[in-house]
DNA sequence: CCCTGTCATACCCGGTAGGTATCACTGGGG
DNA sequence: CCCCAGTGATACCTACCGGGTATGACAGGG
């Protein structure tokens, strides 16, 4: 093999071991024998000419070319996972009649409901409009699922995701509610700070695991929310959530514009290099909405 | 092997096969025989499940899916390649010194001089600053240094490069003029609009191979900078270069601003997912000149 | 009609990926 | 103090498969 070139084997293997730090784990992970896998790591680092790996007593470090291959691999491996599922999904489908072209949007669950279905309708009255999947996801993991081709295009919300690496365009900006019990003393304000809302006594903010608002603070721990509907309803808690969370609300809560919270933004994002025709069409109902 | 995983050999193979459309040329670039590459290719059009490549009569085309395959099949050998050349960059040098950090800077040759020069000096007065190498590069080639490792980030210049992929910080902004003979007519005016360079009897626009002003009129080949500026002062043909080129212009020159051109704008580029303490420490430096 | 150029098939060989058994080393506990 | 548990490395074998050569099937053109 050319001294230059990584096979997609190595570079699976080095990230386990990488993620793992540990040779017998990620064996098993890889579904094989630990002693192949440490002799493929050595080849490795023979091949690239750079040491990976520090093998300490009682277990194994990183080193920095270790780091640098850890991070550059992960994003090949999505590249090349990505390869592998959009070519499937561009012939795959031929067998089961026309040309079907299918596009695989990620939303973030729950999210912009109104915008989506505007833009689903729109796209769907375009004549040669192509099949679209709608791919529900978490939080954040919008930009994993474009970058590993599970996806073709997203839903994204700035300051929450990041765009980098993706081609985007802007669709829609929104500001940022408080939503309070409706009988609560703040409830009857005009607009609320961030400040305001962060310090109510009485009214921790609750805590979401998957939301990044989790470590600090007192609030109670929810999981999603219908839970924190509830929760707000009875008086227990306050939430921050875009204005159109305004479609959800129960006759329980109240609604405050915050003054000072950054806006949030909605884009329509995918990959950069993406050339099909079908996406483009998506993209051009999208910005025309 | 796993049947949903694509080795970086097999995508070698398929873009050297879809790019030749010729199994013969294409085994022969890959310094193989052809009947191994047929059956590679089988094997790969087997394992994904979709046909990538119509055998016709006295031929090869590409299916939708191949097509698909073929530009995403890139990416993942460019990401690959990345990951080996930063990965031999991260740890290779390490031999030779201290931590020695090494950063490879792609500009287009003979471009932003001045805004060059001010970065490197500003940058290399800084406490931590790493070795920057600086790679010049031909005219659209730099998002190519970027994708496939050779370069760890670039100065760009819009609407001439694309960032499409990149994440980027805007340095510089810039008119343009346009270049006459000192004596000429035209030289006296304070603006240009671009029709006027456009249709100026006795001077065609030179035609640069390189530059995508080649195929129309019948304008003076030329291949680089001096030729243009010497057929210039021979009162031959006019330029369009952003301001700053007033540095080099010949006392035989006149430069005119260009009213409705629009402007050039200089970025810092690179990769989305860098993570390396060098870049941020140089992203930072050229942000504040 | 043969000849040429194309990709596919048939068959063989060597390298290597992977398995099992075992070693070398270190640290902790009885 | 020594033994044991747990780590990664080594030794060795096997089987698969990637690659080579020779040849076939098929279509077009002179």
């Amino acid at each position: 093999m050319a001294v230059d070139t990584l096979e997609t084997r190595e570079l699976r293997y080095f990230v386990a071991v990488a993620e793992e730090l540990h040779f017998g784990r990620a064996a098993e992970r890889l579904g094989m024998a630990q002693p192949p896998l440490s002799r493929a790591i050595q080849q490795l680092e023979r091949r690239i000419g750079v040491s990976l790996l520090e093998r300490n007593r009682r277990g194994v470090s990183l080193t920095d070319a270790g780091d640098v291959l850890l991070h550059e691999g992960r994003a090949a491996l999505d590249a090349t996972a990505a390869a592998a599922r959009r070519t499937r999904r561009a012939g795959g489908a031929d067998s089961s009649g026309g040309p079907r072209n299918r596009l695989v949007l990620a939303v973030k669950a729950a999210a912009s409901h109104e915008l989506l279905q505007k833009l689903l309708d729109a796209y769907a009255a375009e004549p040669d409009a192509a099949e679209i999947e709608v791919l529900p996801s978490g939080m954040c993991e919008q930009a994993e699922l474009l970058r590993d081709g599970r996806a073709d295009v997203a839903l994204m919300h700035t300051p929450f995701n990041s765009l980098a690496g993706f081609d985007s365009e802007e669709l829609m900006t929104e500001g940022r509610i408080a939503i309070l019990p409706a009988g609560h003393p703040l409830a009857a304000h005009k607009t609320l700070s961030m400040a305001d809302v962060g310090d109510i006594p009485g009214l921790p903010i609750a805590r979401w695991p998957s939301h990044g608002t989790y470590p600090p603070g007192q609030g109670p721990e929810i999981h999603d929310q219908t839970q924190l509907a509830q929760l707000i309803a009875l008086g227990r808690t306050v939430a921050v959530f875009p204005d159109s969370a305004r479609a959800w609300l129960w006759a329980e809560h109240a609604a405050v514009p915050l003054a000072d919270a950054s806006p949030i933004v909605t884009h329509i994002a995918w990959p950069a290099h993406s050339r099909s025709l079908a996406l483009a069409g998506l993209i051009r109902t999208a910005t025309q909405l």
